[in-house]
DNA sequence: CATGAATGAGCTTTCATTCAT
DNA sequence: TATGAATGAAAGCTCATTCAT
């Protein structure tokens, strides 16, 4: 193994070390609430030098979503392989995302206000992020192609369609806005149960 | 009529005048672009002034959010009307959400925003948004309500979770992420199938 | 009087005091060493304020060879009329300068070393510098030509050359390079005597 | 021939290297407008190596400096020689000067200004360029000496006095700070006409 | 010896917000 | 009320120099 090879493996660690810290204090404090200083301090180097690993404060942002999507990929990649028909895999897949909602809450705030943050500053690493989010969604076209195939679900739906709406339902019923949260706790309804819910709806509809 | 009412007008007037001109520039460039200075700029007065009648730049931003909130209500209302059973009713307040969306686009993006903007910053006004959506989309769960009674909706529905759901559904479906965007542009999807689409579903689940 | 005035003259003497301080402190440790955070503590202003009244450490340099330029200016119109003859004048304008060397030698050395400074860097206030700086040295040449009128100086002297050379001369023996210093310490000569000998040996050449 | 010769050898020519890099880009742009970067990457070496070779930035450019001086020195040399009687030696030391400026200007740059960029800094190697530069202008007194002795100059000058004057004198008509300049190219003088003014004065004076 | 990595000092700029009048 | 001035936090960047291997 050429010496090029252990340098560019150290590199990486220190990459990871910085992404580290800084996940760290997004995770609790927010994305707008912590500075290049403080990513400094947690990962015990000086300032400037997390710019010779970091363009800037929103690649160091937009390098935690990657991780963020790398393991919502994995995990829907793991539980469409659980289900036997089409079927099972659109709700495995539903199941996968909850899992990575709960497990990691922090990542997936990450993912959903990476936009705005790192939206229309033409990072590379932003096309990237998209890349990875569109083939870890797509998992639900292909079950629901599968589905059809094995007449585990409805053979008069559109596959694309229900692709897009069921990806959306689930992500936002995951990820609440403020207001439908009020209106939940109005109405003395865990967010539990909207989930179970709603997972119920789509997947009634596709059967 | 006393003095101070004319002073209240006037200074009512002047809120106007500076919300107009951050609702134009926050529209065409997106709040995390314009500064202060380029609303004052604008309204034609100095940049201290402008904390003479918000508190700060996210106040500014959610009497945005407010006048946006006010005209999607007015429109829920209108449309609400309009039907004559439960289920027009619903199909309607759908109908006029996407009014909304398209007239008033910078509206609502602005409405949608403004939770990562203003957020946990305990502004009084950020409690009225919230009063003030929930307002506007209980009126689907009046609308459900009514349905059931009128027996044009289902009567095994859950009124509460539905109108959840319903109203995620649709707010969800025109905001679409960038990745979905994405998704649906690589599968020659338009905009306005999915969204047709995705009424059709909810209201066919009503039936 | 109006109150743009009094803005305006205030604003003029928080500049002065900004020139005061960098003054102070370039003189006494040099441009390369102090920073734009010893200025603002100098001055009791934060760093940022600095930036509001000049564009760079370079203009703040400027601005104090400047200053010099105008006091040395001053001091050459008063000695020039001093003189009688031109020849006298001549002779006063040499005093003027080693006048202005010994009394303020922060500002000699600001001025000679503006160049290699602020050179190059085509900040407006450089024009204005070397234009005041030919102002002064032109006096040299009046002084001159009055002399040849007024046949306290030869005739046959080219007064544009002479002019040249004087300044050149007086400004070099005044600002000796380190090595001719060192030269003139072993050979037990004070700087004054090599500056005196300068000066006679000029106006001679003049009789 | 022992290792350690040779080694000095290489080191010697890897320290040629640099400086040859160094003096081609400070000849170009400046002191001040080359990094350690570039001169590291114009001789193929990585930044750090350069401290290897040389203390510091300073350290490089006084090695430049050194290196013209060598080049002067050894045109004072020559000159002097060609001249026969003292005076003639005075003025070939001026006309190697001259030469000297025109031929390696770069040189002639590097070492007026090294001073201030060198000097208060203790480097040991600024001695010596004080010492070769004395070195090299003692010839004038020299040759100043020998006029004496064989009568081709005035016996009543003072040669230490003299000497320190005329080499100053030739110094500075050629290195015009730039206000001389302008003053000369606005009354339609070349810098080679006041080289001659100047030379013939101070040749006369001797004579 | 040579190097890549890291450092730290400092300049510059931006901007929301506050202060003094 | 209105304002110009000032502030302070932070990002971003440059660069000479040092460190660890």
């Amino acid at each position: 193994m050429p010496i090029s090879d252990r340098k560019e493996r150290e590199k990486e660690m220190r990459r990871k070390d910085i992404i580290d810290t800084a996940e760290k204090l997004i995770f609790e404090n927010g994305y707008e609430n912590i500075t290049m200083a403080d990513i400094a301090k947690g990962s015990e180097l000086a300032r400037s030098t997390l710019y010779l690993y970091f363009k800037n404060k929103k690649e160091i942002y937009l390098s935690i979503s990657i991780r963020g999507t790398q393991i919502l990929n994995k995990m829907f990649k793991e539980y469409y392989n659980r289900g036997e028909t089409g079927l099972e895999k659109v709700k495995m897949l539903m199941i996968a995302f909850y899992k990575f909602y709960k497990e990691y809450p922090g990542y997936y705030d990450v993912n959903w206000l990476s936009y705005p943050v790192a939206f229309n500053h033409d990072l590379p690493k932003m096309k990237e992020v998209k890349r990875m989010r569109m083939e870890g969604f797509s998992l639900f076209g292909k079950a629901l192609q599968e589905g059809i195939e094995d007449r585990s679900i409805r053979s008069d739906i559109d596959p694309v369609k229900t692709n897009l709406v069921l990806a959306l339902s689930i992500q936002n019923v995951l990820n609440l806005p403020p207001t439908m949260e009020l209106h939940m706790k109005n109405n003395n309804l865990t967010h539990k149960e909207l989930i179970d819910y709603t997972m119920d709806l789509m997947l009634h509809s596709l059967e």
